[in-house]
Parts: structure tokens; sequence; C-alpha cells
DNA sequence: TTTTGGCACTCTTAAAAGGAGATTGCTAAA
DNA sequence: TTTAGCAATCTCCTTTTAAGAGTGCCAAAA
């Protein structure tokens, strides 16, 4: 579907419909291009452009004596083609920079808050993916007992972060033999990335003189210790702000929204997918493979802490303003990442 | 408000009333009353029984040509003075316990899964909170360098619960420095909880041979390190059911309550405080001081992790089935106070 | 004294009817 | 190629109408 052949006069007929549709919400007329955006044309003539426009497929009227809305394909055309990006205001820059730079907080606060941030700044839902720690390379690793039968895993990866995850054991071990397994395995492991490591791990613990027993525990807790589906680390906010657009005045829509917010598993895993590789990425409609968010578009970046990537991003109804959230996004990732990936990640 | 005078034909008709209420969600009238529960009287005589009702402010009309439908007070009589327990089925208690009972798979787990399971036994919404970590034991603390100038602090407390905490220091510190520091604290500081060493713990590290700077660290981070108010540990699943409910039927209303689910830290603080006490908590409508579940009601309990109590329980319509849910979060909470202090947590 | 049948009255809800308004597509003229 | 004009279409809002449910009260019955 190229539409290159778009005359000047379709495009700006076009532009002009998404832009006040996406304030409006409402069926867009002839007579309110022409005079509204003082095309020099009679609404007659709009009207031919726009019966063009429809055949084409990137507008389409709801009933006989409606206005146009744009299609799909009509937004995809506009991001593609049409779109210019608007740039941040100062206090917009700023804001994003106060929250993205707050020092000792942690990561999943800072990811929490930029959430949040996405969120206030767009008036969508706004949504972050914390690093995929499957992808760091495993630094240091400790184990602590903390009680009878209970030790702490500690996995620390390059660029600063840990994780710890509360492992059981049946029976007791004296702490002379974890100091042992803690060495082992930092011998063993360090140096490669967590995903490889749950892949190889069984091999690369083959010829120790560790018990098989505990070996195994390692190699069995491995998807728990190794990779992050543990934890459902999707954090959204500003909900609100979907539900309240006249996209979701159906009850039943919402219901089936929230639940798919509720999951995050799921979501998380699309989101993820959807969003690898360079800059921006956006999904319009019925792009979107999630029947729960088909009337809505979906702005996501990669961010990096380090060598590990995660994403950031908005979801709102297909019919969002563009230009503002595409130039927000884009700021708000390369100002996580210059945090995170800042002065302490360059080091190593 | 004691209402112990009423006769018996009034318990009845109420009775009566709130159930075919809970059942139906319409007004319900007297000819219903005196036909499907066979009260032997005739709807004239229910009339002016309802009348007295009313009088009461047990029940009212929502305008002149409708049936009655309970208000807050009604169903608080209703439940303290005429509820039956409903016993559980052989299946729900089956379905709770193997949720319970999964070993191995760390508390945060088994609460998102209790939140899950009580939302679908229930078809309200289920909460859960975590145990309230201030009020633990510390029984070891361990300082884990993990990067140049970042430290993971280790918090474990008796009966098998640990924490880790990220702390950014702005200079590098040696590693027998980090043991020293290590000793300090834990001679110092094991033994109390939480919350006490928060309070305390400036006074219990003045006359060390640590740094001063040192010890300001550890006092500074003390909110962060020593009480839980960071993390937002309160799960909620089953939104949709609460959302579905006709009481639900306002979008606006439906806003409100996913900004207070959102939050979690209001609700959070909310919930724990008032279900402070033994055994099940119930706040019924307006007794809710949050105005955005003024129209639903709380179903609590305390369970115990060790010496450490945590909270679940249900939210739903004031119209909600009391009898059935009471039961089930009592019995959750007893499964899981059973579970997670179980045989391991005894011990110590 | 308590209960009941009868009945006028009130209010909601759903369906039907009517009309205003918006926008289109088409045709013929500019 | 553009525009003015106009009939046709469809939504949406308001009003009307009718049906239905339930009440409150009174007078009669138990």
């Amino acid at each position: 579907m190229a539409f290159e052949n778009l005359s000047s006069r379709e495009k700006r007929v076009l532009q002009n419909l998404i832009t006040h549709y996406i304030q409006t919400a409402d069926p867009v007329g002839s007579r309110v291009i022409a005079n509204k955006y003082r095309m020099g044309l009679s609404p007659a003539t709009i009207r031919n452009t726009m019966q063009d426009l429809e055949e084409l497929g990137l507008i389409s009227q709801p009933h006989t004596s409606a206005g146009r809305i744009p299609t799909d394909s009509g937004y995809r055309f506009f991001v593609d083609v049409l779109l210019k990006q608007e740039p941040l205001t100062e206090h917009e820059k700023r804001q994003i920079e106060t929250i993205v730079h707050q020092g000792g907080k942690g990561i999943d606060s800072i990811l929490a808050q930029t959430s949040k941030i996405l969120s206030e700044i767009t008036s969508q839902l706004g949504l972050s993916i914390s690093p995929r720690f499957e992808e760091g390379v495993l630094r240091k690793l400790n184990l602590i007992p903390v009680s009878e039968g209970k030790v702490l895993v500690i996995v620390a990866v390059k660029s600063g972060f840990a994780r710890s995850i509360l492992m059981e054991l049946e029976s007791d071990i004296p702490d002379d033999e974890f100091r042992e397994i803690e060495t082992v395995l930092n011998e063993r492991l360090c140096g490669h990335t967590l995903g490889h490591i749950r892949k190889t791990i069984s091999e690369r613990l083959a010829d120790t003189t560790l018990s098989p027993r505990l070996i195994k525990l390692f190699v069995d807790a491995s998807s728990e210790i190794w990779s992050d589906n543990a934890d459902d680390k999707l954090i959204t906010v500003g909900t609100d702000n979907l539900i309240m657009q006249p996209e979701f005045a159906d009850r039943e829509r919402i219901s089936e929204l929230i639940k798919l917010l509720e999951n995050k598993k799921e979501l998380k895993e699309y989101i993820s997918t959807k969003s690898i590789g360079e800059g921006i990425i956006i999904t319009i409609g019925e792009e979107n493979t999630m029947s729960q968010i088909k009337n809505c578009s979906v702005v996501t970046s990669r961010y990096k802490a380090g060598n590990i990537d995660g994403t950031i991003g908005i979801i709102g109804p297909t019919r969002m303003p563009y230009s503002k959230l595409i130039s927000i996004v884009e700021y708000t990732a390369r100002s996580l990442t210059a945090a995170l990936t800042g002065p302490q990640g360059e080091e190593e």
C-alpha cells in the first residue's frame, strides 16, 4: 500500500482532516476543512477530494450523512509521510529530566516515575518495562543464608544492577559449603549473560566437585534465577486517561482493557517484542495483534541501561496527537538512557 | 443506632429483601417478598412493614413507584445480626489450599496468586497486602558491594523473609571496611524490629569506631531500609469484576476507582489501618472514608507470617453476597497463616 | 387490633413520532 | 476544473404516548 501518488491537495486535505479529528473526535465535514483551514477551495471541491481519499481507503464515513474519519491506513500515511514532529516545551523537558536524574533511587522507582510523568505530560497511558535482565552480563553472584533452609541468591550484573531471589532448600547446608558453591559458581558463570547461563548452566557445572544435589538445585531454579519472567516489571500509569476517551464509552471494552493491564505478562511480552530495534516504533489500531487495544495506538522506544535495554512508551486512542507524543517518548527514552548509562555505566 | 427492638417479622422481611436485592440489583417490591419468599402474608401487610423499616432507615426508595433497596445501615444490621455464614464447598477449599501451599515460590508470588484466587472465587476484586516488614525482627544484615559506588543491603528478618535495597555511595569504600560496618551493624541492630531500629538508629550507632560519614549514610537511608513504604506491596486482582457491576455504570466513577487502585499507596494505607485487630473486618458503603469506594464494601482479614502480619480481602459493591464472602476471606486468611507460619516459622 | 383487598396516584421506562441539523453526492453552470 | 445549488439521507434530540410496576391509604374483613 503505497500512496506516493497522492496529489499535494489530497495530502493537505488528509492532514487537515486528521488534525481536526484528533482534536474533536467528531467526523469532519467538507465545510469545516474549507473554512477553518482556509484552503482557498469550496466545500464542494473538498468533497470531491474526500471521495478520492475514501476510495483509497485513507478515510471513511461512519454513515451516509456524516463527515469523514481517518482509517488506520490514513493514520499510517499521516505518521509516515505527513508528520512534523512538535518540539517539547522547556518546561516539559525540565520535568522529564528531573524525574530521570533523581540519583540513588533505584531503577524501579525511576521507571515508575517515568511512567507517571509520561502519562501526565501526554494525557495518555504511560508505560515502562524494566531492562531485560536476561541480557545482563553476570558480574558477581552471592549466596546469603537468611534462615534455616532459605538462602538469598544475589545476582549482580554489569552496569550496576542487582536482583535477589529467595531460594528454598530441602535440607540445611553448612556455611563453608556455601562459600565453596559461591566460589565455583562465580568462577564458572561470571562474564556471561544471564540468558546464556540459563541455557548452558548444566554443562558448565558438570565437572565440579560440588555435590550433584546442589548442582541440580541451581539448574532447576534456572528460569527463576537467570531470566526475569518471574517479576512482572511492566509499569503502567494513567489508565484513567485512556478510559475517559470516547473510544472507551463501552464498558465491556474497558473491562477487557483492564484485564489486559492487570495481567501485565502478556502485554509486556507484546510490547517488548514489538519494540525491538532503534528509535520510535508506532503501531496503529488494527496493526496491534492484541484485540483489546485494536482501537489504540502504541508509541514506544527502547532505552539503554548500560548494555541492557528496556522499553518505555504510551498507549492512547488511534486518534492521538502523534506529532507531540512521538517527540515526548523519544526525548524521554534518550534522557533515560543518558541517566542510566551515564558516568557510572560507561566505566565497565 | 441499635435495632434490637425489631420484630421477628421485620427482620424476616429485611432479610428476604436484602437477599433478593443482592441477587437482582433491582429494587424489591412487596409482591416479590410476599410471593417468592412465601411469608404467608399479603403484599399489603409487607408494605406496612416496609414502611416501618424505611422509617428506621434500614431501607429506602429510589423513587415513589419503585420497590425498596437496603441502605448502608440496612446492610450493617444484616451483617451484624441476620447473617448466617455460608460454608465453602470442598472444591473452593481445595483451590485455596493449593495456591497457598505452593512451596518455594516466595511470598510475593503467593500473595499475587492469593489475590487472584480470591477474585476468582468471589467474583469481586481480590486484594492482599504483604506482611508489614517494619514489624519484623532483624535477624541478619549483609552488605554486598555490587559495583563501584553501589552496595546491596540485605535485611533478613525472623520467619525467613528478606529484602534487598540498592544503596548508592558517593565514594568507594574498601572491602574490609565493609566487613567492619557489617559486623558493627549486626551487633548493634539485631534482635530489634525494623520500625524500632528506624527510630533509634542514630543513637545506636553513636559510639562506634565507624567513620561518621558512613553512619550518616545509614541513618539517612533509614526510611528506605528500615520501613517498607518504598515498595507498594498492595496487590489487587479482578478490577474488571467490580467495573462490570451496575454500580459502576458511570464512567467517571470507574475512572476514580482506577486512579485509586493505580496509586496503591493511599489504598494500602487505608486498608491496612482499618484491618487492625482479629478476625474479619467489614466496612460498608459510606463507612469507608475513601469517596471512591463509598458504594462498595470491603471485607478484610489479617493473616500472619511468623510474627509479622499482613492483610487480605475483597472489595465489591455494597450489594455483595456477604454470607459467602466472609467465609471465603476468613478461610483464606487462616490457610495463609498456616502456610506462612507453618513448620519453619514456628521454630524461631 | 391486625390483616387484606381495592384503587387512585406517581414515577420509570421503552417505544414511537416528529423535527432540526449536518453532510453528502450529483448535476449543471461558471 | 471548480463551484453553487439542491434533493436525499441519516443522526440526534425532544416530545408524546402508552404500558407497567409499586406505593400509600382507606375501608372492610378476620
